[in-house]
Order: C-alpha cells, then sequence, then structure tokens
DNA sequence: GAAACAATGGGATACGGTTCCCTCACCCAC
DNA sequence: GTGGGTGAGGGAACCGTATCCCATTGTTTC
C-alpha cells in the first residue's frame, strides 16, 4: 500500500491528479492551464472538466519554484492608519493588481531592526521590489543601512523604492518617487506672507525626521523671499499627530505668545491647533488662521475647511510600481541617477485663512 | 563547462553555493539555520560566515514547498483607504507579525469578480487564512458564494474569515468576527431620544449593506422602546461617505424637514452632515445634534467633538488572526458554529449632541 | 580492550510545478 | 510508395529547500 501518492482526498489536489484523472500528462495539464502552448480543444476540454470537478488551483510555490509565477511587490510602513500613506498604499496595490501582482505589506513601527527583518523576510519571499513608505529620521547611519538594503535586494534580482525619503547618494541601485516638499511649504509659507501675515507659529514635525526639516526648510525660505525675519522661537518640534497640534498651540498661548497663524506640518496637526484655538476662544480664521500639509480627506471634512498642500499621494504609489515594472520588463539593471522622480506639489486653498486683522 | 550550476556570481545565491564555499553538506546548512538540529559550534561558525558573506537568505518557496515555511494570511477589502477597515487590518498585521506570519493584501473594490479571483489568488498562494473585511451587499447570492470560498479554502488547509460581516447560515466552515453592530445603533438612538430629541433625520447607509440595514433596526428598535413613532420619511439611503452626509442635510433642508437630531451611519457621513447644517446657518450642537459611528479618530478631530459609537475595529482584527492561529495549533478542522465571536460597542459621549431647543 | 551508544554530518528523496527534448502519428509532395 | 516536415503530447530533468535514513567518529561502560 501507499504509494508515491495516496488518491489523497485530503488535503490540496496536485497537478498529478488532476492529469491522473484526466488520463494525460502532467505536461499536458500545465500547458492547458498556462495556455502558452498550442493544445487540442479535446485535450483541453477535458483537463478544464476536472478542474473544475476538482477545484483544483495550481500551488503558487512550486510555481515560482520552477521559474513562472506572479510577481509580488512589498509595501513597508511605519503606521498602516497613517492616511497620508494609506494613500499611497492604495495606489501601489492597485497599480499592481491591474497587471495580476500581488502585494504584502509590513509594518515596521519605527524600528529599525524590525525594518531589517522585513527586508530580509521580504527578499526570502522573492519579491520583485520593496517598497519604503514614509519620512525617515536623520541619523547618520540611513544612507548607509538604505545602501545595504539596495545592494541587497539588487543582488537577488529584487530592487528597493523609496517614496517620500529622501533619495540615496552615490551608485546604489534604488529608485526614489519623491514629491517637492520644500516647495509645497515654501508655497504655502508665501501664501501666509502674502496675506499679511507676519507671526506665524510653524509646527514642522520631529526635528529628525526628513520630511519635517524640508517643510521647516521651504518655510524659512519663503520667510527670506519676503523679507520677513524668521523666528526660531515660533518653531515647535513634535510628532506629527493631533495631540502634538493642541499641545503646542496651547502652550503658546498660555507663554504669551503672539501669532496670526499656524502653519501645520501635517492636516492632523492642523486640526489639533485649530481645535486648542477655539477652545481658547479664538475663532479660525477669523483671529488665527491656520493651514495643514498633505490634503487628506480630513482636510475638506474639518470646519472651517483646511486650507494645505496637495501631495500626490496615490499617484506616488502608482509611479513607485510602474517604475517596477518597467524595470523589470526592460531586463534593466543599474540605471544610475536617472531613477529619482519628483512630482510636484501645490497648495489647495479653502477656507482657513483670512488677513489678520491686528 | 557549464556545470550543473555555474559558480554564478549573478542571481540569488542558493544553499548549495553556501554549502560548497563553506565545504560542507546542503544538510548542514539548512540545518545551521533552521536550528532543529545538533550541529557543532565549529560548523555552525563556518557556515554562518559564508551565509554573510554571501548576504544569503533562503528562498520562501523553495521552503514551502518543502514543507515548511512561514505562513501568510490574506486581508481582502473594498477600499483600503477606508478609515474603519484600515484598524481591522492594522490589528490583523500586528497580530501577524507578532507570530512571524506575514499578511497580503487585496481591495476588490466592491467587484465580486474581482473578490473571486482574489480568493482563487490567495488559494494558489497557499495562505492560512483569507480575511474578508467590511459590510456586504445582501445579495441573494451572498450565502452560497461565501459558502463556496468557505469550502474551497477550507479543502485547500486553508480557512475563511469574515469580519464585519453577517455569519454564513448551516454547516459552513468559516469563522466570523464580528461587533454588535444594532446594539451600538439602539444604544445612540437611545442616547438622542433620552435627551429629549423626537424628530431625527437619519442616514444609515446604503439600502443593501447589511451594515446599514443592523444600524437601521437598532435605531427603530430604539424608538419603539421609547414609545415614539418612528417616520419612514425621516430617513435617506446612500454611501458612507461626506458627500452623502452634506447632501441629504442640504435636502432635507431645502425640503423643509423639521428635524432636531442627525443619526448617521459613519462618522464620515456625519461629519459631512455637521458641515451641511452649518453652511445652513446652523449650530451644532446648540441647534442641531450630530452623532456618528464607527468612532475613527476623525470622530474626536471634528469641531465639535463627535458622539459616536465605539466599535473595536483593531481588535476584531487581532481575534481575527488569533482564531486562525488557534485552529491551526490545535489542527482542529470543522468546528460548526461555535466560530462566531461578536464583539461589544458602546456610545462614546462627546460634545455634539444637546437637548432639543425647540 | 571490545562492544554498545550518543553525537554529528552526508547522501538521497520528496515537495508540485514548468519546460526542454524527444517520440509518434499524420499529412503532403515528389 | 517513400522521405521529410509538422504538430501534439509524453517523459524526465530541474527549480531550492527540508528531512529521513544511514555512515562515521568519539565516548562510555563492562
Amino acid at each position: 500500500m501507499s504509494q508515491r501518492k495516496g488518491s489523497g482526498d485530503s488535503g490540496r489536489a496536485t497537478i498529478r491528479d488532476v492529469a491522473q484523472r484526466a488520463g494525460v500528462s502532467v505536461a499536458s495539464v500545465s500547458r492547458v492551464l498556462s495556455g502558452n502552448y498550442p493544445v487540442s480543444d479535446e485535450l483541453r476540454r477535458r483537463v478544464m472538466k476536472v478542474v473544475r470537478d476538482l477545484d483544483y488551483v495550481t500551488n503558487a510555490h512550486a510555481r515560482s519554484l520552477a521559474g513562472g509565477g506572479t510577481p509580488t511587490v512589498a509595501i513597508l510602513i511605519n503606521n498602516i492608519t497613517g492616511a497620508a500613506f494609506t494613500h499611497v498604499a492604495k495606489g501601489v496595490e492597485s497599480a499592481a493588481s491591474l497587471r495580476g501582482w500581488l502585494t504584502l505589506v509590513g509594518t515596521t513601527g519605527d524600528d529599525p531592526e524590525r525594518e531589517l527583518a522585513l527586508v530580509n523576510l521580504m527578499r526570502q519571499q522573492g519579491v520583485a521590489a520593496v517598497i519604503l513608505l514614509g519620512g525617515a529620521y536623520d541619523y547618520d547611519e540611513y544612507q548607509l543601512r538604505m545602501a545595504r538594503f539596495a545592494r541587497s535586494l539588487d543582488a537577488a534580482d529584487s530592487h528597493l523604492v523609496l517614496v517620500g525619503r529622501p533619495p540615496l547618494e552615490g551608485d546604489v541601485p534604488a529608485t526614489t518617487v519623491d514629491y517637492d516638499n520644500e516647495g509645497g511649504a515654501y508655497a504655502m509659507a508665501s501664501h501666509l506672507l502674502s496675506a499679511g501675515h507676519r507671526r506665524v507659529l510653524v509646527l514642522p514635525g520631529h526635528a529628525e525626521l526628513t520630511t519635517a526639516q524640508g517643510r521647516l526648510k521651504g518655510a524659512k525660505r519663503a520667510f527670506e523671499a519676503y523679507g520677513v525675519p524668521f523666528d526660531p522661537g515660533m518653531v515647535r518640534h513634535g510628532p506629527y499627530d493631533y495631540g502634538h497640534g493642541y499641545d503646542a498651540v496651547e502652550e503658546s498661548l498660555r507663554q504669551g505668545a503672539a501669532f496670526t497663524a499656524v502653519l501645520a506640518g501635517t492636516d492632523v496637526v492642523a486640526a489639533g491647533a485649530a481645535q486648542a484655538l477655539r477652545a481658547a476662544g479664538l475663532r479660525v480664521p477669523e483671529d488665527v488662521s491656520v493651514v495643514g500639509y498633505d490634503d487628506i480627506p480630513l482636510a475638506s471634512q474639518l470646519t472651517p475647511q483646511l486650507t494645505t498642500v496637495h501631495v500626490p499621494y496615490e499617484e506616488m504609489g502608482r509611479a513607485a510600481l510602474r517604475a517596477v515594472a518597467d524595470r523589470r520588463e526592460s531586463g534593466r539593471r543599474r540605471v544610475g541617477d536617472a531613477d529619482h522622480l519628483v512630482l510636484g506639489t501645490h497648495v489647495v486653498v479653502r477656507q482657513s485663512v483670512r488677513p489678520p486683522t491686528q
């Protein structure tokens, strides 16, 4: 008893089961299913009937071991619930599924250890690319770390894509999809300045976060361009969340800081700031103007609707996947520094800015 | 020339490359790496050095073909950017990664064809489970369709998990993780009624969506319990989005409907409703009270902060994964109807409800 | 000092597909 | 009538890893 494989009713049907039951060879079944080889109608009919009867699907692992297989991309993200990068993920996933590709997701929770573990895990999976989302902390090791990732993945016929992160220096095999972060901040600050605001509370984000650094830099440039002295005392760093927006405004008011506008690092921070202003009896935008950054759905759902900077997150996701697909199709490798894509940003004017009254 | 395998510098290193370079057998390398077999320190050292030099990682496809491999769960979701189910996804992913499992995501975009294709794709991947998120449309075929999915997956040693969807009837091998949807709506409506509201505009969602049906039913029960006649004319169906909330309120006001409160199907709908009220010169909550459902972060970021129903989305995600892990550990199969988990909901009182003034 | 035993390492096979190479049958042209 | 061409289907090698089974070596015990 006990043949190579029992006439198993348990577990999953294999291609051999199908072949045997249809009275054809394994090779024929494979050909019928992949459809890349001429097969007679009769054979196709016989095989497909058994496939339906057995509810057979091919084993993706075996398939990809043997050379074929559906490509997979991995998205690594700090926090899956962050609105902005959820849209990037959507762009990636929709572009991937359009091509029949699969999407794996992993969350790093800002932990470098976990990030490393996930990159390796994804390398094991043989993913076509690892897409890293979100601003990075600008610690010294960052460049080295990413370069190492890039080379590891490249050596494994995979590829590293950085979305919304600073590009890598030197000849590193990675693709960067970025947006004009500093330019958006420049435009946003200019909008406030041209409305007449001079004393602006700035909440750029964490000091070490590259995103925050760019936004602060853009704001400073705008002040400079307008010939308005920039007061470092009006900058408050902190996380990109509602609580920080609230607390920063509350404290500033308590300390008697005088400002007629708040330039927030994200829409969520802006929401917190606006709430704190109201709690202090100040009206937005009549008494104090508030602007955000990112243009997530929340921005247009607040009252007043938030003037903010639009970032094409979903398009960035699509662009990232397109870059991967293109390079894979063309068999291209190591294309040097042409792999840096920067998408534009622009101010969306809504209702949260008025000229200062004082 | 051309051995079985070139001393390849291209592509990915295999376990054979490592074995050869370390001067040991393939079996030994495998043992060192999986660590489930006694190995001498000397051997381990030699192997690990080569592994580091070559930056070798095992091929996950080959590994799972050979029996091992890291389990994977698939999340299928309508729209990845929906706030509520993003939290479920987070719960699933965090619980998965805690166990070293991987998470695949796919979006169905409300398309049954695509849903079917994705379930089959996931079956090919040999996932431990397919987790379907979000309310379903109550078309006749639903039960049959899901039962078919459940049986297909079960036959392939996988499993179907429904989250936030109605459970399946009969002896179907599926797990359901649900929340007390109707109960939450009942409590929310009761909250309004006990504050004195009698004329309430109800925006439950799409009439065919099971979630909306439950929320409407709960509201009706509350009216009944309070002995207040429920006016079907005050119900407006529509999608769970900001625009619907806005439009529904705007139209109701235009048509001269008199109401002192809005019972919205989701927080986002509530946000739209509140905005429309303000646009019409009505204050929230002084003139009209507004309540939502879901308790997504938006709810506490609006002004006024929204009174709503808390749904433990993230916990549902964790529970779903736990259910899968448990049944896989215990080798349990077909456990009948004990596989229906219902988590509680409760009203979160914030600032958007006041007794009616008229 | 020989025999039984524990501790390690190697060879071979299986996992479930894809695809190369070959056979076989059939058809056409000379 | 025979040779060569064409096209469909079968046999088998191979993808990269895990593990069963056996060989070897060093250690302990009588």
